[in-house]
DNA sequence: CTAACTAAACTGACCAGTCAGTTCAAATAG
DNA sequence: CTATTTGAACTGACTGGTCAGTTTAGTTAG
């Protein structure tokens, strides 16, 4: 009988399990990003993890809830990407006066919010490098209509929408912008494209830069923006 | 004995052949655009397709070849689509002054590139909206990396991306551009954004309207255009 | 001592592809 | 006009193999 109902604690746990559970993640992102979820079966990724299929059981309690789980990892993942670019750096709530140097070059470099967000769609197009089979694997299984993981989907989808949603925000206070373009749509579009370049290049565009990639991804703020005169305020 | 290898001859095919293939291809991208082409079994196919499983083998020769013909099949359409927009009317090499009320329609619609690519645009998401499946399927496999249909993607993605590049090149020949935009990645941000947006109104958005996704996805050309006194010539 | 993990065998469902046989519309023969 | 033949189109039971998930008895590491 498996001890400890699959995917209980994630905090606290022995570093054992820890370990087991990154190389469980490493082996399924790689394998799932290139031949999908369902092309894959579980012994291939507990062979490829250097683990016995038990030992996927014991931790996940079923393949899909490994996935469902990776799909949370990855996500974490590029949230804490999206973040890093300046200016996302969460609410700083210390003492007034008191920032640190490396606080203040974040504020100066984020001064600008079409910056920002040309430094967020750099983070993004970079995780793409990074880990192209989580891109592979959102794309493959995001838009499936009764999928497994739907719930899942929405959760994380909101998540990372709700990020770039407020740096798009930041444009639109400092800039005059096209406001009967929808917000919305605007944002997905961006994400999208970020998506969709990265996995392209991956794909049958190496040669292709990443600064060219980004250019061309800020080609969708420049057209929301209305004039060029550099932020107000 | 099967006479005829399977999948030979595409023109001239009895009318009974014809109607089964169309109703393969019907009921295989319903199914495998829901589930995936590895979720559905070809016994599904032939069920909903009312027709047995021998059938599919008989016209096909295997699932992957069906799955390969439908891609193509479904490429053709929005390519049709795409053509249809004003200003993409094919080469035109009839004796000259002689067009006809619809062509000089055409014609006056296609004055600004831009109107042009807004069409195109629209087209776009229509077939998305048309056919949901086709979309899901292509965006499902399109970057896997050693994929069994890989040649046909490269093929078919391929006659996609230059439709769309003939409209941007129209663009640039009316409009001063930002030149330092490389061609390329802008047209996949452009593709990869027409599919991302129309997916997403379709499984996230339903509320969102054509025209505000037509807009968001437009923001990209009026990025790449520096001003905007009108197209030039 | 116990949670985490191993190794290997096993079950039961599922599925791609096969093939011997059937149908029927059109061609040909009488 | 009727009988016969032909073969493309189609059928569906069957085969061989695969795979998620289970079980069990034992091992390792913290």
């Amino acid at each position: 009988m498996t001890a400890e109902p699959a995917g209980a604690v994630k905090t606290l746990r022995p570093a054992r399990t820890t370990a087991t559970r990154q190389k469980l993640f490493d082996a399924s992102m790689e394998l799932i990003g290139e031949r999908g979820a369902a092309g894959v079966t579980v012994d291939e990724i507990a062979a490829a993890a250097g683990v016995s299929k038990g030992t996927v059981y014991y931790n996940f309690g079923s393949k899909s809830e490994l996935i469902a789980q990776l799909l949370r990892h990855g996500v974490d993942i590029l949230k804490a990407r999206l973040q890093e670019a300046p200016g996302q750096k969460a609410p700083i709530q210390v003492g007034s006066g008191q920032e640190s140097a490396a606080q203040r070059a974040a504020t100066a470099a984020s001064a600008d919010p079409l910056l920002e967000m040309e430094a967020m769609i750099g983070q993004a197009l970079d995780f793409m490098s990074e880990y192209p089979s989580f891109a592979r694997l959102w794309v493959s299984e995001n838009w499936r209509t009764p999928s497994e993981w739907q719930g899942t989907f929405a959760v994380l989808r909101g998540e990372l929408l709700e990020v770039i949603g407020q740096a798009v925000e930041r444009v639109a206070q400092a800039y005059p912008v096209d406001s009967t373009v929808s917000r919305g749509s605007l944002e997905t579009a961006i994400f999208g494209a970020c998506f969709v370049v990265g996995l392209d290049r991956q794909t049958y565009h190496p040669e292709r830069t990443r600064d060219q990639s980004v250019a061309a991804i800020m080609a969708i703020m420049r057209g929301y923006v209305l004039q060029r005169p550099g932020p107000r305020g």
